[in-house]
DNA sequence: AATCGTGAGTAAGTATCACTCACCCGACTA
DNA sequence: TAGTCGGGTGAGTGATACTTACTCACGATT
């Protein structure tokens, strides 16, 4: 996948990868990216469309990187229930962990309609399918309640996910992920009403 | 709090709701919201430190106008529950009904730091503050499990809505908000697990 | 060994915006 | 009638994302 790459190419994507760990996106100019990465900024111009495209080109590798230590993790785990709270635990800790890829996937590229067209929403869609899938199963085999909408149920995850993941990565707070995700695996699968 | 706005300020705030139905912020251009306000590009600047000062102050409006339609609807619930799943499906119907809304909120400010100074996201504090109570009054009365983390339910709940909502915003799909918000509050409020 | 093609990189633009600034105008007021 | 002030104008300007014409190093081909 990202074999033989070209030095300019990499280094570009190592440095807007580093201006991110400061900066938001929008206040990184072409001309500082290719400065840090010690190219001229239209060399910019020949491995990628555009600033954005950039941008989705290395959000696309940190989502295949995830996508497989997280396929990894989730075929160890034998139940449904417990494959979607590995998916929480894991999804979580990879936001906080590695914060510049939490920040472009939650912050950066949803507003620009060209993300939905690229490699790295493709690949997230397909790491959503696969989690669906499991919810599928689990309530095939009698582990989640049928009368949910599985779609639905999908989506408070992930929501979850994000929202207890965001004040974290916005103001780049400390936060306890193992709590967190055990709190969210409780309220999403007991329920909070007693 | 909206009195005596000059005519100007109010033609240049509805231009860009306007717009803002058809294309994302970035795509508008100054000139573009100025021409269809009637007024010049120049006025926009007299009324709002920058473009996305703009954003921010319409974004307030709204959330101003939710926060209270909000409120009044939690006032006619007794119990801490039924606020909490009125909250839950009032907040997910305005952002589906306001697109707009939802769309500011959701996709364009999150990116930008100098939105968390902003008089609307204080505002949504204060909204999200007083949810809060909600859910420890019902710990505090028995209505809601007390080994909760009301903090994390919290964001669970918000992050539920606005994932819900996401991809209708998006791609400007149809959902069915009735039947969505019941199914959140059926997973979050009694849980999935059989 | 001369030539060709190509991948990697450069440097000097250009067009588009967001934003500024000096100014105008009419209506009050002293 | 001069002063001032809110509301509004329109011609700039600088930054910056992106383009384009070019160079250089090189391995393969003849």
């Amino acid at each position: 996948m990202t074999q033989h790459q070209p030095p300019g190419k990499i280094k570009i994507l190592k440095a807007l990868s580093l201006l991110l760990e400061q900066h938001n996106f929008n206040a990184i100019t072409t001309a500082l990216i290719a400065k840090e990465a010690g190219v001229t900024e239209g060399l910019i111009y020949k491995y990628f469309k555009d600033k954005k495209d950039l941008l989705f080109e290395l959000l696309g590798e940190n989502i295949t990187l995830f996508n497989q230590a997280l396929t990894a993790k989730l075929d160890k785990k034998d139940t449904a229930v417990e494959k979607l709270k590995a998916f929480i635990t894991t999804t979580t800790k990879a936001y906080l962990k590695n914060r510049v890829f939490g920040r472009i996937l939650l912050l950066e590229v949803r507003n620009t309609p060209e993300y939905f067209q690229s490699r790295a929403h493709a690949t997230m869609t397909a790491l959503e399918t696969s989690i669906h899938e499991i919810i599928l199963d689990g309530m095939a085999n009698g582990e989640i309640r049928k009368d949910i909408d599985s779609k639905v149920l999908l989506k408070t995850m992930v929501g979850a996910i994000e929202h207890a993941s965001l004040d974290a990565i916005i103001f780049n707070q400390e936060i306890n992920a193992q709590a967190v995700t055990r709190q969210i695996n409780e309220i999403i699968f007991k329920g909070v009403e007693v």
